[in-house]
DNA sequence: GATGAATGAGAGTTCATTCAT
DNA sequence: CATGAATGAACTCTCATTCAT
């Protein structure tokens, strides 16, 4: 109970303070002093900072892998051979995003920890979740493929990268972009309804038309977006 | 002269460190001995580490700063009393980005940077772009409202930053992405072939219908994405 | 016992440097090397180098504090409704401040710090002592007022204030005099034999004749102290 | 001019600065700042640190010790062969003391810098105003020990001290001290004023009966003050 | 099983001084 | 005659980690 209760204390105020600050702005002893324990306990339960940080991320994305596997096998028994729509595949992923902290944890916390581990893994961490849960998102990647056949493959592999760009970037930057939110529209806005916004525009993008890519690199005038100008 | 170098080359050596490390984890130390210079040179040209943040945005920020107001004069005197189409202002804004670093420096390192003036910023940063050049992107967004005036203006603003996603993400973690792509597809995309490929997903995320807001936050069905499930 | 030590040699290596050098030219590196501790150690132990001087302080003001409650609580007792005399209460001001260092302190250090409280007081410690003992100095003063009912209270003020200036500067400068008086009169004053020759002065100059203050501030010709000229 | 300029500038200014928080305290970053020159400026005109502070004395202490010499001249013209009275003595250093900073200069700042010179010099400036104004104190103490022959010259040159720390610590003190008198006895006291309140404590001081120093530092009761204790 | 004490390394910053121009 | 640039040394303080108990 005691030491159960010291990891607890730990992983909750350490989830909380990395999200707000970033994992080098945030001390060992930030953490165990909010969180009323002794300094080394950290080294003690955990061996390291670095293995703190990928045990906040372990809460989350262990029982996210767990439930985004069985909610795929789900749906494959149901289509059966059947080619599962596109916004099927993410509906499915936004739904198991939010379920997953919702019954503990907070939305907000989980995503700005997803947009620091890509903007500020120190290799690390990066390392870690490609180990760890490279599988799973290797296994929606092939099913996104089934679903968006008149994609070219170097196409579609851009444009997941695209809509992840909109994803991480706005949840990683999330305080600063809502204060300004805030501020010029008056409007607070929650996770789940950025979430219900950005629905509609990744459908768009992955379903946007091919580009024209023909005499590509050899043009001399520099017409970057508009094929006229 | 001296004096040129030693700035130049602090600033050279910072922007760089702080966009494969971030802020936080570069110290002045290894600024200093990476570029050769006295380790007291950062705070006597600077005065302070956040300082030579600011200065090393400023860099870039300031000719873009110029130049853009200089594009949008153009277009404004062109077009008259015309509203100025969506992709004119979107192909104004990615060649006056693509330009600016041209010259000298690397655009990956300045789209590290602006990915992390959002995912890192401390306030001291937010606040200094915000003040110094704030006055541009709030020209850029009216001239966008007045070409989209179907978007509420809280919609134009998420959507914008979801593009800005895309884009940073994209550029920023571009030696990653280049090489897996090379790997998987034996393609290599040059930076002019990648923005071809974004031009049509970022104007159909820009176009994509509205969101269905009605009821958010209070719903007790996660139902996410899609409005049937 | 390995704490106590190291607080310990901290503390009597700091009062003593202290005492020769003044606060600012005594640099924490000093007081660790002397003492053989790590340099991490005042920080961890105190908190910051404020907090090393106020407890170099603290260590010997609290038993003065308590001691000359206790004490002017007997003469109290003693005396009853009868007015303590003047001399009574120099002499156990005079006493308890010889008492206090001498049981493990150094007299003179105990001094100097003094001294250096008030001349080189940067703010902070000039506040902590008001807060910490300005109780146990009110006291003192309200039973002087008592004893020399025939002084005007501004110049009852105003003598405590010059007597005041004797015992500081004396000792602030202790050092400096001690050299020059060993120099040129082949004698060593110990602190003992300062006090005793302080006794007869202060009681004089508390019981000087009052000043002609008449025509004050009107006269052109500056004849300052004499009457007469 | 320029020169002349500068050079004062930066003695005005490091006066000030050195009488308000010492000299350990007072960068020279701080005093150019201030004077608006040149950081170098100061060991261009100056040489070092230790000679602006020595100089600062000089511009106090070169003409108070011309002024005192004439002044003693006069006195010494005056009475012949007769010893000059204690209360001469006194006024007419009291006088030459308030005459030198009255020109241009602060008496308060005069008074720190006093003060100073005691409790933090570091050697060089002890040395330094003894071998330049060794001879006129020496002067003075010589005449005023024709004027009390019946004190030991160790108890003189003690007592003399006694009251020079009544005059320092109270000038130098005096802003701080003139706001608790006017705040807590509704009195505004003038410089004059209070040195019509000096003068009958000095003079007091210095004739007190001479103290029983038998068997100092070997009693073993602790009896200080009193004689019977 | 847990913790107070301790530490070596390194952080940003400030210092008086020097030097080339 | 004067100064902007530069520097080596030293500053206080914080860091993650280790260790004896």
């Amino acid at each position: 109970m005691a030491q159960t209760d010291t990891v607890t204390r730990i992983l909750d105020t350490a989830e909380v303070l990395f999200a707000e600050r970033g994992f080098a702005e945030t001390s060992l002893r930030n953490i165990t002093g909010k969180a009323k324990v002794n300094l080394a306990a950290v080294n003690y339960h955990f061996g390291s900072k670095k293995a703190l940080i990928q045990a906040v991320f372990a809460r989350y994305l262990d029982p996210f892998s767990e439930r985004f596997h069985n909610a795929i096998d789900e749906l494959e028994a149901t289509y059966g051979e059947e080619v599962i729509p596109l916004e099927v595949l993410l509906e499915t992923m936004a739904r198991t995003v939010l379920e997953v902290p919702a019954e503990r944890h907070s939305l907000k916390v989980f995503m700005r920890l997803l947009g620091l581990a890509y903007s500020q893994a120190q290799g690390h961490l990066r390392r870690y979740i490609q180990e760890q849960y490279g599988t799973v998102f290797t296994r929606f990647v092939e099913l996104v493929r089934q679903a968006t056949p008149e994609l070219p493959d170097a196409e579609r592999f851009w444009r997941l990268h695209f809509v992840l760009g909109t994803v991480i970037f706005t949840f990683s930057g999330l305080d600063a972009l809502r204060d300004i939110s805030e501020k010029d529209y008056g409007e607070h806005v929650s996770v789940r309804n950025l979430v219900k916004r950005m629905r509609p525009v990744v459908v768009a993008a992955m379903q946007a038309p091919l580009p024209d890519l023909d005499g590509q690199d050899t043009d001399k005038t520099v017409t970057v977006l508009t094929g006229a100008g």
